[in-house]
DNA sequence: TTGAATTAGTTTCAGATGAAACTATTATAG
DNA sequence: CTATAATAGTTTCATCTGAAACTAATTCAA
């Protein structure tokens, strides 16, 4: 391969998009198969069952969505009864977003099956790549960052 | 964190997600705004820069699309000039996909660019990570593929 | 106070997407 | 040979998406 040759199949940022896709896909196959549930649908379920009583501005920030992507979950799930909007008392533009009992029983249905998934995903490294994947990818993603958008020259 | 618990910020498929989107966003960015092009847009472009002649159907194998965004792709390079098709001699229903002269300006323009972002991308990782990361991320496709989507008990 | 600015969240609008149906061409079975 | 199936690519349709405009509530400045 001739230097300043750019090969989609090895470029990185190429890499990590067909292999982020393919893993998202195949996980976003399974909620919705059972569950009806579309990624971001899984998403916000998956901070409220750990952190009940966000907001959707605090849903939006611990799940890297964007607000109006946000709205739209909440409002499907609570349509179909698996979260629970209250507003805040002392601010009522803000709300106060919890999982139904329907909602908590599919997060508790779903979380070990998912966290298994993810760990027959990283028995396919060795130990010592399985130890530091997720310090790789967080400088890589501080790097991007860092870095900003590519600029021509 | 009790085991057994979904972190969503720790969670690997979420991580390659986060980091997915944030690298290919920042590069979409620059070739938006250089040259108006959408991602796929530009994939096709890499792979017909450095694979001149080939059809829709190699395109989206090397590119990981799908034929109907790909189609959608070639399509917009054609009326803007950036590519051209021609017709199979021998099978008509083939299309044989080059750049024009101006297309292989841009991705002259852009692939050293892109290339070079890699690169500092990658400069954030110690020298034995970067050494291993294309490997690693071949090894936890590999697993994706073989697992399938995760199943329910 | 009160009215301008800010913040939380929703709606709108225009474009992107993917599955399925469709057109055109080529291959294959009888 | 036909005609049935398979293949390459496009179009349609219904849904998804994000930016910008919007509503409602709160804060801040004078």
């Amino acid at each position: 391969m001739k230097p300043g040759s750019l090969d989609l199949e090895d470029f990185l940022p190429y890499r990590l998009s067909v292999l982020s896709n393919m893993i998202s896909s195949s996980i976003a196959g399974a909620y919705s198969e059972y569950f009806g549930l579309s990624i971001n649908e899984w998403r916000v379920m998956a901070v409220l069952g750990r952190f009940p009583g966000l907001s959707a501005a605090e849903v939006a920030e611990r799940t890297a969505m964007d607000k109006v992507a946000v709205s739209r979950a909440v409002a499907r799930l609570i349509d179909s009864g698996r979260a629970r909007r209250e507003t805040a008392a002392e601010d009522r533009r803000r709300s106060v977003l919890e999982l139904t009992a329907e909602g908590r029983r599919i997060y508790d249905r779903l979380t070990p099956v998912l966290l298994r998934y993810e760990a027959e995903l990283l028995d396919a490294l060795g130990p010592s790549q399985r130890r530091r994947l997720m310090g790789l990818l967080t400088d890589l993603q501080e790097a991007a960052r860092r870095l900003g958008p590519p600029r021509l020259d």
